[in-house]
DNA sequence: CTGAAAGCGCTTACAG
DNA sequence: CTGAAAGCGCTTACAG
């Protein structure tokens, strides 16, 4: 019973006895602190490595107040512009030494219970939120935390925020149409849509949609712009929804590619061509769409993630300022649109 | 400068001056641990809300021993299927209690840095790994971590595991192909990819589709199996392979249904019609599947994520024994897979 | 049922 | 450059 060896995870000071220093000096040249003697710091590595030790994240991040982790939350995990945004935030962070704590918040309940409880309270360095549309409470729950906050397509005062110009895009979707001559341009998107996190984009580019339009000098038929839900399914129905107005659209805006590969879809089994009977324009360049040759404004999705994520590393490391970022979309020309036919 | 107003978080000191009790008891009463009588708990909870007190999770960490966090693993997050399975995995951790820890290894680089450096050691309670095939030795790194381990779509010894039966829902596909007549059935997979993770997954669908023709007593012509690399792109390459045999299939099994996609789209250029020229079925029941009306091998996705999540709760809170979960696929009939036409 | 006190494993002024 | 020591904020046997 007595000196039994117990297997234990080495604490530091094994390190510190076996490189014959103090625990000060092996915790300095652990954290790559200043002041440390190279010959000291090599024994404290090697004393490190061959113990196997790890240090105490708890420890650590109690003493020091840090705690090398920053929180995403998004309101869904399972769709597309999610995946890619998290894939690129993650490896960002991961690649910068941050741990990387998820929050999914697919209902209002749980949206509710994470502003209420705000579990990320002193458990991160900063939170990134994706695409969440912040109400001012929000928004004030987050920066009481009294870390860095970023976010991706979402403005606020007092948080980073990278994005594109929604408005902007759609409204080169709408006169790249103009431009093929057509008049009769119908849009899908998510307006009636009792889904907040997707309502703001849809208004947005619901806007610029219209301000082409206006330009032009063309009036919008009723009828004209019906709701997509932002999904291939919803894109399916609203198509179906246009081609039975009185005087169809000749051409579509869809405010997202999957909505418009939705609409192809209805064309197709309705019997029409795209784009010989109606031109679609989406909006994300998705990556279907170059293999369904369709035309769209593509939006940089990966690299908002990055820079976001960056921008918050820069923000914990320095405490600089929050920064607002546009990205650009671009007008990708393929197959789903053209001139308006003479009839 | 003396006692100026520091506006700081409240400690749990704070909570037990105001309620009248020790540190110990509003411990206690915060953690849910019995023997406290209701009347001092009543207390301690509203002088924690009244200063809205949060314990501080390093703290607690550190002198529990238990981090309430479980790391999810996985190659890819930016996948349909990972996707998927996150979503329904954070939602039951996180109503469970658990912060979820995200780690993703999108190259042999971040794998390599993660085995190695092991940076959930002492950081987690419990690791999930997502469709990740393990070597031996990244096997024992993960158990001697001496938390339970889960996985979804990977087997090993010592650890929980859900998934599907791959080569039972190969097989079924092909028989299905095989009762509609048809004899020429390739198949579009993953098999020459250097992609490890998904060499596995693709190498037993493809023992299911041997085995469906061998008890058929069928010959399987040199290349009618190609290379998919499991994505939309490499099933358009595929399928465009295997129409260039010079005894092209008459039917196609593809081992996803993002290939399978991929595969119609090469038909549809080809001139050539699905299912009138070719059949094609599919595997996972993907969103899009049901709206191409694609013929799949259903497998659920979600509850393989959710199933796998519960099983960690039920194992960090009993200690219960790893355990192996799999379940059904099915057999979706619609409409890309029918008889084989008679010349 | 409740409290005093030790201990969890680090980090970091403060001296030297 | 290095060490002794206090302190980070909890939890949990141990007594009572």
């Amino acid at each position: 019973m007595t000196g039994q060896p117990r297997r234990t995870t080495p604490r530091i000071g094994d390190v510190a006895r076996r490189a014959g220093v103090s625990t000060a000096t092996v915790s300095r040249a652990l954290t790559g602190a200043p002041h440390v003697s190279p010959d000291l710091r090599e024994r404290v590595l090697a004393a490190a490595a061959e113990l196997g030790y790890v240090v105490s994240p708890s420890a650590s991040r109690l003493a020091s107040g840090q705690t090398r982790s920053v929180a995403v939350v998004a309101p869904f995990l399972d769709r597309w512009f999610f995946g890619q945004v998290l894939a690129a935030v993650e490896e960002v962070l991961r690649e910068a030494g941050y741990d990387v704590l998820l929050y999914g918040l697919p209902n209002a309940a749980a949206r509710e219970a994470f502003f209420t409880d705000l579990p990320v309270r002193r458990r991160v360095d900063a939170v990134l939120v994706l695409t969440l549309p912040l109400t001012a409470s929000e928004t004030d729950a987050l920066l009481g935390l009294g870390v860095p906050v970023g976010a991706v397509g979402v403005r606020a005062p007092g948080l980073s925020s990278v994005g594109i110009d929604d408005e902007a895009g759609a409204l080169a979707a709408v006169n790249h149409l103009l431009n093929l001559g057509h008049t009769r341009i119908g849009m899908i998107g998510g307006g009636t849509s009792d889904d907040w996190a997707r309502f703001t984009v849809s208004r947005t580019r619901a806007r610029g949609y219209r301000a082409a339009l206006i330009a032009a000098g063309q009036e919008i038929p009723t009828g004209y712009q019906v709701d997509g839900r932002f999904t291939f399914p919803g894109g399916v129905l609203g198509m179906a929804q246009l081609l039975a107005h009185p005087t169809p659209p000749t051409a579509v805006f869809a405010q997202s590619d999957e909505m418009a590969m939705g609409a192809l879809d209805t064309l197709r089994h309705a019997g029409l061509t795209c784009p010989g009977d109606v031109s679609i324009i989406g909006f994300d360049d998705h990556e279907l769409a170059e293999l369904i040759d369709l035309t769209t404004i593509g939006q940089p999705v990966s690299a908002q993630g990055r820079a976001a994520a960056r921008d918050l590393v820069t923000r914990m490391a320095t405490g600089a300022a929050p920064t607002v970022t546009t990205l650009p979309t671009r007008l990708i020309l393929r197959a789903t649109t053209r001139v308006l036919a003479l009839t």
